[in-house]
RNA sequence: GGCCUGGUGGCGGAGUGGUUACGCAGCGGACUGCAAAUCCGCGCACCCGAGUUCGAUUCUCGGCCAGGCCU
């Protein structure tokens, strides 16, 4: 598509953010990206934590860019938030320094979920109602955001606008069947397998990082971590990343019906016969 | 041919005379700065037949099937 229009293509998938995993995170081949400019791709290293929020920033920077070529920009990948951020926007929260954020987790874990959520519900009464029990992650976040500016991340979230105005994009969900999927993706994670991801998790567990960062969340670092320390055997880490892929795609499945349900749909599962529907929506 | 053990939801695996653990897979859902993340929810399954019983997945008998052992 972006051949055929003249366009250049911006990333919009958290983890094809990170130059590490090449291989595992499936990023376009220096092949794909030496045929149209891409942005965005093997941008960040895995020490950084890029978050929704950093990432519209760089993607209305590189959108703003292309069009002042004049190029029509195509933003793809599977980070459902991220397009969310820049079609309905993103709550334009400061930042939250990593001491309060931190400060918030040990909150969270020395007061335990009952007593923090009421204390959350003092100052963000709407979080504390909504965000669903176990929810740690959501919890610390909005407790964090409450400490940090002194006022609710409900109150936050309502002032969001979309980053992009509504006349400006169009939307297309692909979406082949699932059992297509599926088998996709077991064999997709083989041929991983095969093409070196093994080696790419080994480099990245070789840097000893913060298993907290979001480079070392991929999918398929953990299974094939384990297949390198022999916890696991290689045909039992790959069973598991391929499981862990399958549960991450229900999801991204979910995320489409609901959040994108209006983009159209195309559902073929080969390029040539995709690119026949996505002209027959234009 | 004989003896033994066992047959529980897609799989693994508890258990009980009456309200049938749990784990995994699968499915549904949520989602505003870790999102390939985080979290919530969903399963009339007890091999077949007869009997005992107010009531059997659970007890008895028979059958079928599986595994093991023996001849």
């Amino acid at each position: 598509m972006a051949e055929a229009v003249g366009g250049e293509i911006v990333n919009a998938d958290s983890m094809q953010l990170y130059r590490d995993l090449r291989v595992l995170t499936a990023r376009p081949t220096l092949g794909d990206e030496a045929r149209v400019p891409h942005h965005l791709y093997g941008v960040a290293d895995a020490t950084d934590a890029w978050s929704a929020g950093r990432w519209l920033t760089a993607a209305r920077e590189a959108l703003e860019r292309i069009s002042g070529r004049g190029a029509p920009a195509i933003v793809a990948g599977g980070t459902g938030l991220y397009f969310h951020a820049l079609t309905e926007g993103l709550a334009d929260i400061p930042p939250v320094a990593a001491l309060m954020a931190a400060a918030a987790e040990a909150a969270f874990d020395e007061q335990g979920e009952t007593v923090f959520r009421r204390r959350l519900a003092e100052g963000d009464p709407r979080a504390a109602a909504r965000i669903m029990s176990g929810d740690r992650q959501r919890l610390v976040r909005a407790w964090a955001v409450f400490t940090a500016t002194g006022r609710a991340l409900s109150d936050w979230q309502a002032e969001t606008a979309p980053a992009l105005p509504a006349a400006g994009w169009r939307g297309v969900v692909l979406a082949p069947p699932r059992a297509e999927l599926y088998r996709r993706c077991d064999a997709r994670l083989a041929s991983m397998a095969r093409a070196g991801a093994l080696d790419e998790v080994a480099a990245l567990l070789a840097r000893d990082l913060a298993p907290g960062l979001p480079a070392m969340k991929a999918l398929g670092v953990a299974a094939f971590a384990d297949q390198l320390t022999g916890r696991l055997s290689p045909a039992e880490a790959l069973a598991r990343a391929q499981r862990e892929t399958r549960h991450y795609v229900k999801r991204q499945l979910t995320w489409l019906r609901h959040r994108m349900k209006s983009w159209p749909r195309v559902e073929a599962c080969d390029p040539d016969t995709q690119w026949g529907q996505f002209l027959a929506l234009a």
